[in-house]
DNA sequence: TAGGATATGTTATGTTATAACATTGTCAAG
DNA sequence: CTTGACAATGTTATAACATAACATATCCTA
């Protein structure tokens, strides 16, 4: 089991055929619950394909309006949800937006590391080894002892730096 | 003109004796402040104080109540004084808890890196050269430009990986 | 000292997240 | 197949974090 985006050591959330990744997330997830006796219930399932589903990182209320169109379930629903999503590795939450999306890497436990367009929202999920080691160091050297990594650099992504002053894409 | 806790390229925001650091913030922000032809009001310089008199990060709540013992600041008044002090770089965002510290090399202008501990929220900024230029390479790579970095890394402390199963101090 | 710019006060509300408890679903042991 | 324990979800309320919009005050300069 390797990459949802085939090999590459990073991975953007724009300019691929986007709906092979939901379903192979969605087939991936299944497999690694499974080997983990946990339970990918409907609810979780389609939370995970609704992160998935959008090219961008998607907030939590945002996926409550997309859950039920009617409006009837609470907030806690995708809360717990995505806490399960997240304790399992199968997406990440990133903190400087206060939104989530899915891992392209899951079953390989591992803390993302993202670039984040604030022009078009665009991200990109990096593995760069290099950066891992010289956290690892430094973090070593302090005598921690690291529980979760956060990694996010916010600008402009290619795209967007071309259309320089334009509107938002 | 250089760190506030003398030379070091890292700063723990405990066990040394901080009443000096509030000082010296203060200090170098009103140097700062005046070189820039920008005004360190009292509201902005008493935010300041107080995001440094901590050993901790704090919240922005958590300021308003010390701001105003009897509670009549209201929360902008707050909030705009943290947005002055982002600007001017004298404190950091923390965005993985939703809170203030002060910055340790107020002047020259940096992404800070930080150590931050699940356990007494005890707080360590880096200043890593090594992840900078990993972070910068990869950056580079994917073509994107970036605006404003987050390295936080959540964990254990030593001195709470010493008290391991006792109560949170 | 008048007038514009900057800063702060005030009121209301938006956005993100969790606490606490009730109900339902699942599954295995008897 | 039913009972009981645990896991998951529903429901209601509220906590925690942040900003919009407009009023007032302060500062500085022409």
């Amino acid at each position: 089991m390797k990459n949802i985006q085939a090999a590459a050591d990073f991975m953007t959330w724009d300019e691929h055929d986007h709906s092979g990744c939901v379903e192979t997330a969605l087939r991936f997830a299944e497999e690694i619950c499974l080997a983990r006796g946990v339970r990918l219930t409907e609810l979780r399932r389609r939370v995970l394909e609704l992160v998935w589903s959008g090219h961008k990182p998607i907030g939590a209320y945002a996926l409550l309006e997309q859950l039920q169109p009617g409006g009837r379930a609470a907030p806690p629903t995708v809360y717990r949800a995505l806490d399960f999503l997240l304790e399992q590795g199968l997406i990440h939450r990133l903190s400087s937006l206060n939104a989530y999306v899915g891992c392209p890497r899951p079953g390989e436990p591992h803390a993302g590391q993202f670039l984040i367009c604030e022009s078009c929202q665009n991200l990109t999920e990096l593995r760069d080894g290099a950066i891992e080691e010289a956290i690892e160091r430094s973090v070593q050297r302090s005598g921690f002892a690291p529980s979760r990594q956060t990694v996010e650099i916010l600008g402009r992504c290619p795209q967007c730096r071309e259309t320089a002053g334009e509107e938002q894409r």
